[in-house]
DNA sequence: ACCTGAACACCGTTCAAGT
DNA sequence: ACCTGAACACCGTTCAAGT
């Protein structure tokens, strides 16, 4: 048959193709090679960098996919503390989806660009409510700090915590027992934070519209 | 000369030394590699496989040289509101000593073995404060995942949210003006995300307490 | 512009050989 | 037990050669 060569008269690849290729192999294996991207994509190693700069550039196309799905459109619907709930809950479960994802995107910023919409829509939200205009930022920046860091606790291994017999650890046993195990302990710890978390918003607010006055 | 070969008489490796060693390297580069390791060590690469099964474990040789600035003490000694703050600022701190080391660590499980003291303490004081049983772990869990995003965050490259001219992003601009730049960026997210989170646990143990009577 | 095929420097791990 | 030296399979990236 002989193999083409040189360019093909409609192209093979684009961003697309690459970004889900990977985010595929990602799922399935937790990572992702160049080898082997290109073995799935059925085409060369070297092709792919005619469409990605590198391998980091692969990693931002898969960030795009697994991210696609947060909007932040709650924000111009709901109160501000349910669209942060709502918000926090979204982008959980947009991770949740691609649970081998998050250890490949955590270490990098989280701040896609295209999130800026989300940004918009919360700063609005958030000045809308009183907050103060240099603590929006802060606000919306912790909650996204914890929304990541309960990603990364739930993708973690069944932590296995085994008390020893050691001094003291009674409560400890008594708190790992009542605790629920599987997934639902990854989920309880996720729903007390961002309730504490919105909560703990909530009384903020009322301290600084309180001191400044209607 | 000659090189000498074969068991040295005095062993000339171990774990403290590799440990120490390798976060050397991560402070300095950011990360490290198994040949750059043992150039520093002044050593081949396959000795460190005689102390070390694999470069995960050196990883964890490095968690535990980081984490073992943290204590739990405060637990024991102050209210437990109070101390999850001394905590979680220790805990902070902790990791901005090795930036670098953030990402490399992040992936992992945080909860390493030593940390069970932590957790002790935590849980003893979380107890007497009147948490539920049920509730302690899913509490220091949340704190502990606020901690780590925060931690992530803080070694982000600067966020540089440049906010084109389309509609509605007036509020954002106005907040991006308004925040910090530079590290109190993050530290102003974490001081207010930690005491949002820590006065959103106030009032839910005050809601458990009442409810459930003196 | 887009793909191929070969090359390069580098990585983590293994293993027989030495004492 | 502990270190050496060489080997292996694999990785990310580059680049001339093709159309």
């Amino acid at each position: 048959v002989g193999r083409a060569v040189g360019r093909p008269r409609t192209p093979q690849l684009n961003s697309e193709r690459i970004g889900a290729a990977a985010l595929e192999l990602v799922d399935a294996d937790g990572n992702f090679t160049m080898p082997g991207l290109a073995q799935r994509l059925g085409v060369q190693v070297s092709s792919i960098y005619h469409h990605a700069p590198g391998r980091a550039a692969v990693v931002e196309l898969v960030r795009d996919r697994v991210t696609s799905d947060i909007d932040g459109s709650w924000f111009d619907t709901l109160p501000w503390d349910q669209a942060i709930d709502a918000w926090a809950r979204n982008y959980l479960s947009a991770f949740r989806k691609h649970p081998a994802a998050i250890r490949l995107l955590a270490t990098e910023t989280i701040s896609a660009p295209h999130s800026i919409a989300v940004f918009t829509a919360a700063a609005s939200s958030l000045y809308r409510a009183g907050f103060p205009d240099n603590e929006i930022l802060a606000v919306i920046t912790a909650v996204e700090s914890f929304i990541l860091g309960a990603a990364l606790d739930a993708v973690a291994p069944a932590t296995m915590i085994t008390v020893s017999e050691a001094e003291g650890t009674e409560t400890l046993r008594l708190a790992l027992a009542a605790a629920p195990s599987g997934p639902a302990r990854a989920q309880q710890a996720f729903d007390v934070g961002l309730a504490a978390l919105v909560e703990g918003l909530r009384t903020l607010l009322l301290d600084h519209t309180e001191s400044s006055g209607p």
